[in-house]
Order: structure tokens, then C-alpha cells, then sequence
DNA sequence: ACCTGAACACCGTTCAAGT
DNA sequence: ACCTGAACACCGTTCAAGT
């Protein structure tokens, strides 16, 4: 396995730019407005050149969820492996994506605009099992917690209850709230000022309607909160206040 | 206020004719398939005339959006009526989404196309006030059967919790579920085998975590969403058994 | 007054011609 | 071997010409 050669390495970048010139393009101008003359007119490329990176403008957006769905994969496995009780590591699942969201709201809304449109038919089938492995992998973290919640004697599953039905529940919670928060739906005008406290205060419902212990009224999980942003994602927390201290 | 005219009628006949022919195409071959020209050929009208209508092909799928949610918001309100204990109203509106959703699979498609994509910004303000009008009596109803459940004891909400918040978070459950059923995305794979079930425990948790009396395990819900269905709902599902019988 | 469809600008995709 | 951009088919939108 050899390093790569100059010409790979000029291809890999030359891809990178690609996706970060059309990631802008896609949160500025839309889907319509993304439009491979443009990429290629942004990048100094031809079009010819792109298309040989991506046989169609789906692939390009399906690469960008990729990637996103990478970089989200990675924060869930460092969130999963914070020191505490089940339903504490649980959480830092949540703080993950909050701190993801935070950070590259580019990539999130871009992984929304590509999972929700009708172009999963045209992507080669690499790419989407690619996004399939991570998903399931997010997923294999999530029910390996409450595995361990329920082997700790911490939660006891009702029947019909399954550790992936128990996340299913968190994530379909959070995708819902954060959709909902990409439409510039305006909230505030049917009562949400703030849609992630709901999320959190209903969240926390959740598992303690699923009997996790501790119960929220018996343990301080905002203690919770902060210790994972210390322990876990200290450094790019600070980045994040670093950013809102500017302007 | 007289009767219309015989020429309006039949232009808000041909503007029926043009939605449905619409909301077919859409859902058979997708938003870059359901094409101006297409449209204009299967109605057997000019483009001129389909933009006589409509300024855009946006405002075509914003028209669809809003005829989706006026007929979800007068299942809400016959779903409230329900009588019995607030909870019990509570699940009726899930009962009302649950329906719709299999009584109309593709107007239930279509919103979710639109919501999700860039179209906001081409649609008409009067078109888009329409929408925002359902989602506000939408979000009342739920919230005004939270704020039953408090003025009968039912349900004492803590710190942090309204009225809003509460709806808001089985709205996004809901949501969140219902969303990635759309993309065929093959949860099998990572063990949901049954969605809407999970659906239930996980809401059914977050009420239970709300403290909403009658807690699911003192009351017998399933026998409440029985007779949703046979005191609310009757016709509808004697109408989607029929349906399932046939083929 | 209402309707039509040719015409225009633009976009995704291809491929013969260049270096 | 690699890159280019003219060319093509198609789509949203307009509007002068018809009835």
C-alpha cells in the first residue's frame, strides 16, 4: 500500500474544492441554484472536469452527505464513550448533535436537503451504502447504550420496547425539531420561542416515561450538560463561543 | 353574495383538475419529473393557461400543500371532540395523523416534498399565510387539550413546560417518523421493523414522563384508540379496510 | 376576454476536438 | 492521458398572435 501519487493527491483535492464551492452554493442559492455551470465557473474548472468526479449533480450532493454523515458518526462515538451513568452517555448522543448543528450548519442543512429530495435513485449504489453504514452505525451506538442501561440494571424495557425502538424515538424527536427549524417555519408565532429547550424538556420526558434511571427529578442532568461539553467537546465548544464573540 | 358564476366554477374546476393532475405526477415521478409542459399536456390545457393559475411551478406545489393542510386541520378538530379524558383527546389527534396519512398517502407525500424544499421563498404571501394558518389551529387544538388536562388535574406541567412545548414535541416525534418512511430509508436494517409502533411506545413514554394521568399503565389505551376509530373515524376506516381487501 | 404555442433563457449532460 | 467547451435535449416562463 503505497502513498499516494501527485496526480491522486491533485484529484482528492481537487474533489474537496469541489464539494466545499458547491456546499456554499446549496445553502446560498438552494437546489436550483446549485447548478454544475456555476461549480465548475467557481472552481475554474470545466464541466467536462467535473463530471468526471461526479457522473451527475445527485452524486455531488450525495458526496456532501457523506461527508457530513462521517463527521456526525465520529462525534457520536467520542460522545458514547463519556465516563458516567447510561442514561448521562445518552445525552452526550444529544449534545452531539446540538454541537454538531451549532458547528457546521452547512452540512447539516445540506444532509437535509439531500435526504429528504428524490435523489437516492440516481446515486450510485458506493455512495449510498456509504450512508447506510454510518446510519446504522449511529444507530448500533445509541442501542448499545441503552443495552448497557438495561445490563446495569438502569432501565427496564416494556414489552414491545426494543434499545432501537428506545432510540429510534430520540432520533425521530431531534430530526423532527431540527426540519422544522431549517424551513424558517416561524415558531415563535405558534408559541416555540425556543425549540431546543422543547426538544430537551420533552426528550427528558421520554426516558423518564421509559423509567431510565436516574429520573430527571433525582439527578442534576443541566451537570450533566456541562460535563460533556467540558469532557468531551471542550475544544470545539470554544471554538463555537470564540465564533459568537466576534461580529 | 351571489352563487359564482358559470366561468368561475369552471376555473376552479380546472384548477382541481390541474392540482390532481399535479399531485400525480409528483408522486410518480418526483418534483424534477412533474414537469410545466406535462402538466399543460395531460390536463389538455395550454401553459398559458396552467400560468393563468399559477405564477410558478412553486405556487402549484404551495396550492397542493395548503389543500393537504386544511383537510389534516378538520381531522384535528373532529379528533378533539372525542369525549372522554384529555389524554384520551391527546391520542385522538395522533389517531387523525395516523389516518390521514394512510387515507391520503400522497397528499401526505406531496407536503412533505414541499415543506422540505426551497420553495418558500417563490410562493405568494397569501398562499403562504393559508399554510401557516392550518399549522396555527393545528398547534391550538393540541395545545388547548394540554390546557384541558391541566384545568381538570389531569396533568401538572413543570418548569419549563407549556402548553406549546408539550404539542410541539409529539408534533416532532410524529413528524421525525413520518419523514423517513417518506424516503424509503430501509430501517429493517437497523432494526425498526415497525415504525408507527415505535412511534406509540415512544409517545406514549413522553406522556407517561409529562405525568399525564391516566398513566399508560393505569389505563387501557389501546381500548381509547379502538374506540377513536369507531366514534371519530368510523366511515374513514370501514373505507381503508375495503380498500386493503381489494388486489 | 380568453386561450394558444412558438420563442427565449437556462440547465444537466455528452463527446469530438484539442493539448 | 487529460481537459475543454461547443452542442443537444429539456424545462420554466413569457407574450405576440389568434379566436
Amino acid at each position: 500500500m503505497a502513498a499516494l501519487t501527485r496526480k491522486q493527491r491533485e484529484i482528492q483535492e481537487r474533489e474537496a474544492l469541489i464539494l466545499d464551492v458547491a456546499r456554499g452554493m446549496l445553502l446560498e442559492r438552494g437546489y436550483l441554484g446549485m447548478t454544475m455551470d456555476r461549480i465548475a465557473e467557481a472552481t475554474e474548472y470545466s464541466k467536462g472536469t467535473i463530471y468526471q468526479h461526479f457522473h451527475c449533480k445527485e452524486e455531488v450532493l450525495a458526496a456532501m452527505a457523506i461527508e457530513t454523515a462521517e463527521k456526525r458518526t465520529s462525534f457520536f462515538e467520542r460522545a458514547s464513550a463519556l465516563r458516567g451513568r447510561s442514561r448521562e452517555r445518552m445525552i452526550a448522543l444529544g449534545e452531539a448533535i446540538d454541537l454538531f448543528v451549532a458547528l457546521y450548519p452547512h452540512h447539516f442543512r445540506a444532509e437535509q436537503i439531500i435526504v429528504t429530495s428524490s435523489i437516492r435513485d440516481k446515486t450510485s449504489p458506493e455512495r449510498f451504502q456509504r450512508l447506510l453504514a454510518c446510519d446504522g452505525k449511529c444507530m448500533g451506538i445509541a442501542a448499545g447504550i441503552v443495552r448497557d442501561g438495561v445490563s446495569q440494571g438502569d432501565v427496564v424495557l416494556r414489552e414491545g420496547v426494543t434499545p432501537e425502538k428506545l432510540s429510534f424515538g430520540l432520533w425521530a424527536s431531534s430530526w423532527g425539531v431540527y426540519s422544522v427549524l431549517r424551513t424558517e417555519f416561524p415558531l415563535a408565532a405558534i408559541g416555540i420561542d425556543d425549540p431546543l429547550q422543547a426538544l430537551w424538556v420533552n426528550s427528558t420526558a421520554m426516558l423518564d416515561g421509559h423509567g431510565w434511571k436516574p429520573l430527571s427529578d433525582e439527578w442534576d442532568y443541566q451537570a450533566t450538560r456541562r460535563r460533556i461539553r467540558e469532557e468531551i467537546f471542550g475544544e470545539e465548544y470554544r471554538t463555537l463561543e470564540g465564533r459568537e464573540s466576534d461580529a
